[in-house]
DNA sequence: CCTCCTCGTGGAATCGATTACACGAGGGAT
DNA sequence: ATCCCTCGTGTAATCGATTCCACGAGGAGG
């Protein structure tokens, strides 16, 4: 692969020159521009990325730790994420953590070594050493839906507290009081925060939230089953079930599936996460959806502030309330779809 | 950031024998090597894969530009590609084309710049001068799903020609007899693939596949939606749609459900490439699943055994059909779930 | 005791870029 | 005519690694 070297030789100028040209440097003349081009056109010159970053000391290029591709909401975030930075002129490296802490790790040391310029983790846990000591070492970085406490670093995440109580209010409305919760790892925000936010809007309604009715999950699909069929084994099993991601509502369709009962007349389901395709399930999906593609861009922009040297501040966006049918009557006039591709 | 020369100085060594314990050569002694971990330790030393990679002229590094993140099928291929490459010892890097050509040439170029060793691509279109060139010009490279005519690059992909003929005669026992397909962009092997083997199957039964019943997508679902409507417009809507991918189809389903009406009844439905939520749509949905996860990992094979010198063989494997009730009676006993996560 | 190897180590070149500094040519001000 | 800037260019240092080559110490063999 031709080199600077090359092109300078070609063009019959020193490598300065050529690198002066390519960085469109002011002081060089025309004829000497001219020639750089005509030769970076024949040789099909592209410049080392390696060799001007180790210079330079910037790569350009964002890191993005996920907690799971297969799960279509990061995997919107994913793709918010690439779209911003690359309207920024920066890449995106993506790792997918796939809830496991160690791969989590392995990812991020990865990512360090390559020197990107800042970090965008959804910690699948409460921080590894190399990661927290990546934060405190400067690297630039923010959270993005879940967080670590007691680490200095900007968070942007969305806030469904309102909408879980929303949801509460609608199923109490219904006429359901035993609900269960699929419940995210403890070691994750978003695993406690859901809890914590569904069992204070219980309260809200005068409800209790057994210890029974909270099932433990990892924000997959095999435990959402695991545990809905233990909800469904209990001598008084839960009138509802609300899975605190999407991936665990579809481990829960499967098991009420699995024993020929039906959603919503056997047992109601909700979920945290909108998707498209609760528009399409048997039956459709009541769930609380977050504004996806705005907390992907927030994060990048907060991200590429501190890269740049200002401030870069934390954002929280609200979720919001999509009643479908999957939880009962009332069903309303017309459950919107959720928007996907096209930005306004 | 520590580098080798701090870890040099600390250790009271030259930064050559540094380097040997880092990549452990043989002729060094046992106390150089302790001194050295010990530095490196108290240093918290990484070493900077730029510079190494500027020496060695190796990244170990694979890009994989894919199609469409947002697509279940390439995000279960991605993963299954990182986690074989993982296996090898190599990191990905993954660039989303949205089905749009510049952006996919945008994705290359950045790659080809972190001289990336090898590239694994599924091709949005024809192949622009850019990567043709890139391959002739010896960057190890492996079509995967999709491929170029007439490129010297093995190809890894899924012949879905049998299962179709399953589907057609599946449709034809049941009574259909105007069968429609959404097909995907002409300028793909997989939009045309599909289409082909339709018609040849129908072919088999008699039956012709009129111009009106080809609808032009582009394998996300806005097109799948406008199509399907076109289709019920027709004076003579087809009996059932034969969607081109999983994101089509459930454009489809969009579309149907919008104008009141329902699947199989109204019309009849099936999909390429199957995906766990096809299970508890309303109707599940009958598809043509892919072995995705073995695709990505015999592509990372072929891509290594062509970086590390060896061949690397084109793989072709078969999809198979997967009856479920969008098409009408008669229903299967009992229709399996996609296996998902666990690797065996 | 001398010679020859082997072993462990260090010095320095190298990868492909960027950039500080030096330098010569040309032009304007004095 | 002299001085001083500005402009365009080139030389060389530098980033952080790897690796070829040289070298000194020590052991084996004659």
């Amino acid at each position: 692969m031709a080199s600077i070297k090359d092109v300078a030789a070609q063009a019959g100028l020193s490598v300065a020159t050529v690198s002066r040209v390519l960085n469109d440097h002011p002081s060089v003349s025309e004829d000497a521009r001219r020639r750089v081009l005509a030769a970076v056109q024949t040789l099909g010159y592209r410049p080392n990325a390696l060799a001007r970053s180790l210079r330079t000391d910037q790569t350009r290029t964002l890191g993005l730790v996920i907690s799971d591709v297969m799960n279509p909401y990061f995997t919107e975030l994913a793709r918010s994420v690439e779209e911003e930075a690359r309207a920024l002129g920066y890449s995106v490296i993506i790792g997918n953590a796939d809830e496991r802490p160690e791969l989590q790790d392995h990812h991020v040391r990865t990512l360090l070594d390559r020197r990107i310029d800042g970090l965008l983790v959804s910690p699948t846990d409460g921080g590894s050493p190399l990661m927290l000591d990546a934060a405190r070492a400067g690297t630039p970085m923010v959270f993005v839906d879940r967080w670590i406490p007691g680490v200095d670093v900007p968070v942007v995440r969305s806030d469904g507290q309102a909408a879980v109580r929303d949801l509460v209010a609608h199923l109490h409305r219904i006429g359901h009081r035993r609900l269960a919760i699929i419940a995210g790892p403890a070691a994750t925000t978003t695993g406690r925060e859901r809890v914590d936010a569904f069992r204070a809007a219980l309260r809200e309604h005068g409800l209790e939230l057994p210890g029974t009715y909270i099932g433990q999950g990892d924000f997959q699909a095999g435990s959402g089953r695991r545990v809905t069929d233990g909800f469904l084994d209990l001598a008084e099993p839960p009138e509802v079930v609300f899975a605190a991601d999407n991936l665990m509502a579809l481990g829960a369709l499967d098991a009420v599936r699995a024993r020929g009962l039906r959603v919503p007349d056997d047992i109601a389901l909700a979920a945290f996460d909108d998707i498209p395709w609760f528009v399409h399930t048997d039956p459709p999906v009541t769930a609380i959806a977050q504004p996806t593609g705005a907390l992907g861009r927030a994060a990048v922009r907060a991200l590429v502030d501190r890269i740049e040297g200002r401030p870069g501040a934390s954002v929280t966006l609200p979720a919001r309330l999509v009643v479908r049918r999957s939880c009962g009557e009332p069903v309303p006039p017309q459950s919107p779809s959720p928007v996907r591709r096209s930005t306004p």
